[in-house]
RNA sequence: GGAGAAGUACCCAAGUGGCUGAAGGGUCCGCACUCGAAAUGCGGUAGGUCAGCUAAGCUGGCGCGGGGGUUCAAAUCCCCCCUUCUCCGCCA
């Protein structure tokens, strides 16, 4: 969300940010009339109010006194309904103006490039290159099936599509990484675990951004407030909500992993096989809490540790920058990691990392104070995956298939997998 | 699920209808004591948010878990909700 202020005094920054993203401009000047409006009933109600407050504070006095306050009581008996009017004219039109702030994206940063949508993204490097083999490579749902470690059948019966089963070697290798991932952030990379909920409430969900606009993207809880989380960010970002950060606290470094849960409402028939774009699936996720001048340091750095565990897998990636069609709603900046998956011929998104400036931070109401005493300020909030676990799945049993269909485990997984090779 | 208690600013905490933006602490700053620090003593500043006029600042509104209500006037009275704690019940 936007300062309300800041849209009041530089107007031309928020239209030119929709304009990059291709969205109607026009919502900022709808902001700004209501704005006006809002102000010229502020004033005029405050003033009826401080009548109202200094005149009853003579009631009190007479009344004291013993004398007789009728006359005010029932002059302030009619000034009330006149303010009551005015209020709710006020709180009508702020609803109006949260309502349009809530669905106003984040600005661009400069530094990324104008673009409709992912095919104007922007290669930053590559690390390593397309694996090649010397026979016909299997995508990963054949391989895990072949091996019975993937049971997409199944699956289906018990719950529906989008959903799969893994077993025994799948199922410890979804283990394997998830430790591995969060000991190499935890040891290495200066971040401190956390666990969270995995249903989180619509102030967070707002808090983040999913919530207003997003609804459709997430699962409800029947009959409750919850919503199941679609990716750790929500319930670790909302950790610090409505909260004043001691500045020596910054910056935070959480690391967090949580299954996560999308509807992929507007995903029908793409990827439907393997496990690319499942319900439900695994994520370990890296959150920051920084100070606002540091974030796009942090966001390289953050970056450059979850493509660290590319690395130390040994799975070939390119970064991408996203464009300004492509870079979300609440980012202002967004780098991808994609891994070569062997089956798509292409490169796959298996982590997004994303520096929000303030813009989560202020909807989430988390601030710092410089000193005591200092105004507080808002901090701002980066996240990135660390890696999404199901696509490293995918990315290890393609780019690490053997001619006789099985697995080869990469070096680092090998103490938590206990075995080097994954076969029949 | 049942019974009870509580929620006041960055933290702790007093406050049951008007003079309470809210005592007192802590935190923070200065001074004294000390070789220095801690502890102690003395003095002092600040406090969230919105609006107005401005250069610092000043004025006003809101605000005491959240939302509604009663009243000329609400932290204080009433209703609904949320959270925490204690006891009981159930349960992995």
């Amino acid at each position: 969300m936007h300062d309300l202020r800041e849209i009041r005094e530089n107007p031309e920054k928020f239209k030119t940010g929709l304009i990059r993203r291709g969205e109607d401009r026009t919502v900022i000047d709808k902001v700004l009339n209501l704005d006006e409006e809002r102000r010229k009933l502020i004033l005029e109600v405050e003033t009826l109010k401080s009548k109202r407050n200094s005149e009853s504070q003579q009631v009190g006095l007479l009344k004291k006194k013993g004398e007789d306050a009728s006359e005010i009581i029932v002059a302030m008996k009619r000034l009330g309904d006149e303010i009551k009017e005015l209020d709710e004219k006020q709180g009508l039109i702020e609803t109006q103006i949260e309502e349009l702030l809530l669905g106003i994206p984040n600005v661009p940063h400069p530094s990324i490039p104008d673009g409709k949508d992912d095919k104007e993204n922007v290669t930053v490097n590559l690390w390593g290159e397309p694996t090649k083999f010397t026979f016909d490579p299997k995508p990963h749902w054949d391989i895990g099936t072949d091996l019975d470690i993937l049971d997409f059948d199944r699956a289906g019966k018990i719950t529906g599509s989008r959903f799969t089963i893994m077993k025994k070697s799948a199922a410890k290798l979804s283990r394997a990484l998830i430790s591995f991932m969060i000991d190499v952030h935890t040891s290495q990379n200066g971040y401190s675990e956390i666990y969270p909920p995995y249903m989180v409430n619509s102030a967070s969900m707002t808090g983040t951004g999913q919530l207003p606009k997003f609804a459709e993207d997430a699962f409800k809880i029947d009959k409750t407030d919850y919503w199941l989380v679609p990716t750790a960010e929500v319930p670790v970002t909302n950790m610090y909500r409505d909260e004043i950060l001691d500045i020596s606290d910054l910056p935070i470094y959480h690391v967090a992993y949580t299954a996560c849960f999308r509807a992929e409402a507007g995903s029908a028939g793409r990827d439907t096989r393997g496990l690319i774009r499942q319900h439900q699936f695994d994520k370990v996720e890296l959150v920051k809490f920084v100070l606002p001048e540091d974030s796009y340091n942090e966001l390289d750095k953050l970056t450059a540790n979850a493509a660290r565990i590319l690395e130390l897998l040994g799975l070939p990636y390119r970064k991408v920058m996203m464009c300004t069609g492509d870079v979300g709603f609440s980012a202002a900046k967004k780098f991808d990691l994609e891994v070569w998956m062997p089956s798509y011929n292409n490169y796959v998104e298996i982590s997004s990392c994303s520096n929000f400036e303030a813009f989560q931070a202020r909807r989430a109401n988390i601030r710092f104070r410089r000193e005591a005493g200092a105004k507080p300020e808002f901090v701002h909030t980066l996240n990135g995956s660390g890696l999404a676990v199901g696509r490293t799945i995918a990315a290890i049993m393609e780019n690490y298939q053997t001619e006789d269909g099985s697995v080869i485990v990469p070096e680092a997984l090998r103490p938590y997998m206990g075995i080097d090779k994954i076969s029949k």
